[in-house]
RNA sequence: GGAGGGGUGGCAGAGUGGUCGAAUGCACUGGUCUUGAAAACCAGCGAUGGGCGACCGUCCCAGGGUUCGAAUCCCUGCCCCUCCGCCA
């Protein structure tokens, strides 16, 4: 959420900056309900305290033992006025909370503008793409039977995934190998986090009101939803909550499996394992003072870049432009890895920095020692990284002519040694 | 599933209808003392909305209700704790 103070004072430039986002601020409804609300709440607030006088009066009345009728009847009136009054008030404040929590965070200045995708800037490349002397394989068929996704259809639906033997055990060291790396090389704290959240949570760091349709929704009395991203749990892990300022900053890494409904993107990526229902994915998350949190960024984006160089696998890094850029963000780096079997680079990270927009809807603060109030924090956040999408990248980039497939030398370790699976087999 | 007990400031913990936004302790901040620190002592210290401001409003889990007046009484929901039962 937006600063109502910003949005009150400098309306005209949050306007203008929305626009970076492709977003069309309606001012009209929002000065119709601001100035309602500034009529109406003058005129509660002083009722309010011409009643609090008189009952006061009463009560100093009563304790020195006078007759209250007269001051009863006197006060009986403002009742009626004052619950009118504050009712209106209520519905406008409301409608204004709404309006307010469907507006998405303001761009960075260094944003570049642009409507789509193909706008993002790129900004670095790292890693050769190899060059095969044979004919590449998309991962589907390069997994061959050790990726089912005959039988996953047939237990769930479409856009799910079975892996056999060798195929799920990659996978989990995959995810083993990037939480370890995570906790040892880059010091973050693992958190283990429910995969169940209340509503109240996916409004703090964005998903709701807005995008209830991405979700999957619990049924029962409960309104519980399947995450879609370990960023909503652990990010929650602060919602009101004042931290000091030694306990900052906060870096935390979290295994999840993800949860996404995919409505809206029904011809898209059908193949293969690169758009689940469900994946797994590891997350960093850095709660951190306002001062450093571009740094933070910088450092997040770097800390999920070195899975990649460590798996050796070649990727780019692309600045999103203001109309690619999420409803919370305030700035996004992906990190794009090679799929030999597109000739693309795919997304498999998203590190963003959503400043104090999740931490306001949240009410995370932290006491700086600084200032007399506590302070909204900022937080950060990235894939570190999207697990399945990672082994569809170890799948094209390893493959070799006789249809094996190498496994990557950081990874051995977690595979009992093994070097090399045969898919075919 | 059954029976009880609770949710109050950063934390702990008083307060059961009328200057209670809330005692007290801890923590924190400033000062005295000290070569420095600790201890001791003194002082300060919740959050939030509106207003240029004097000020005013709101907040004692949440939402309703009773009342001139609610942290305090009533209803509903959520959460926590203890005991019994069941259970991965």
């Amino acid at each position: 959420m937006l600063d109502p103070k910003l949005l009150r004072n400098e309306l005209a430039t949050v306007v203008q900056r929305l626009t970076v986002k492709n977003y069309s601020f309606d001012e009209q409804a929002f000065n119709e309900l601001e100035g309602q609300r500034k009529a109406l709440q003058v005129e509660t607030e002083s009722l309010k305290n011409e009643r609090n006088v008189r009952s006061k009066s009463i009560g100093k009345a009563k304790a020195a033992g006078e007759d209250i009728a007269p001051l009863l009847a006197e006060v009986n009136q403002f009742g009626e006025q004052l619950e009118e009054k504050s009712a209106a008030l209520h519905a406008v404040q409301t409608k204004l909370d709404h309006l307010l929590m469907g507006v998405p965070n303001i761009p960075h200045e260094s944003v570049p503008t642009g409507k789509s995708e193909d706008d993002n800037v790129e900004l670095r490349k790292w890693g050769q793409p190899k060059e095969f002397d044979f004919e590449v394989k998309d991962h589907v068929d390069a997994a061959g039977s050790l990726m089912d996704f005959e039988s996953a259809a047939k237990i769930a639906a479409s856009r799910f995934v079975v892996m056999h033997g060798p195929m799920a055990r990659l996978h989990r060291a995959l995810t083993q190998f990037m939480l370890d790396t995570h906790i040892a090389d880059h010091g973050y704290q693992e958190v283990y986090v429910p995969y169940l959240v209340s509503a109240d949570s996916l409004r703090g760091t964005g998903q709701l009101p807005k995008f209830e349709e991405d979700l999957f929704k619990v049924p029962g009395e409960r309104n519980f939803y399947l995450i879609p991203t370990a960023e909503v749990p652990v990010t929650n892990i602060v919602r009101d909550e004042i931290l000091n300022a030694d306990q900052l900053p906060l870096k935390l890494v979290c295994h999840t499996p993800c949860f996404r409904s995919e409505a809206g993107s029904y011809g898209r990526d059908t193949r293969g394992l690169i758009r689940q229902h469900q994946f797994e994915k590891v997350e960093l998350v850095q709660m951190r003072r306002p001062d450093e949190s571009y740094q933070a960024l910088d450092e997040l984006l770097g800390h999920a870049e070195n899975i990649l160089q460590k798996l050796e696998l070649p990727y780019r890094v692309v600045t999103l432009c203001g109309g690619d850029l999420g409803f919370s963000a305030a700035k996004t780096f992906d990190i794009e890895v090679w799929l030999p079997g597109q000739s693309a680079y795919r997304e498999i990270s998203s590190c963003s920095n959503f400043e104090d927009f999740q931490a306001r809807r949240m009410q995370a603060r932290w006491r700086n020692p600084e200032q007399k109030k506590p302070e909204l924090l900022h937080t950060i956040n990235g894939s570190g990284l999207a697990v399945g999408r990672t082994l569809v990248a170890v799948l094209e980039n390893y493959q070799q002519k006789d249809g094996s497939i190498v496994i990557p030398e950081v990874l051995r370790s977690y595979m009992g040694g093994l070097s090399v699976i045969e898919p075919s087999s």
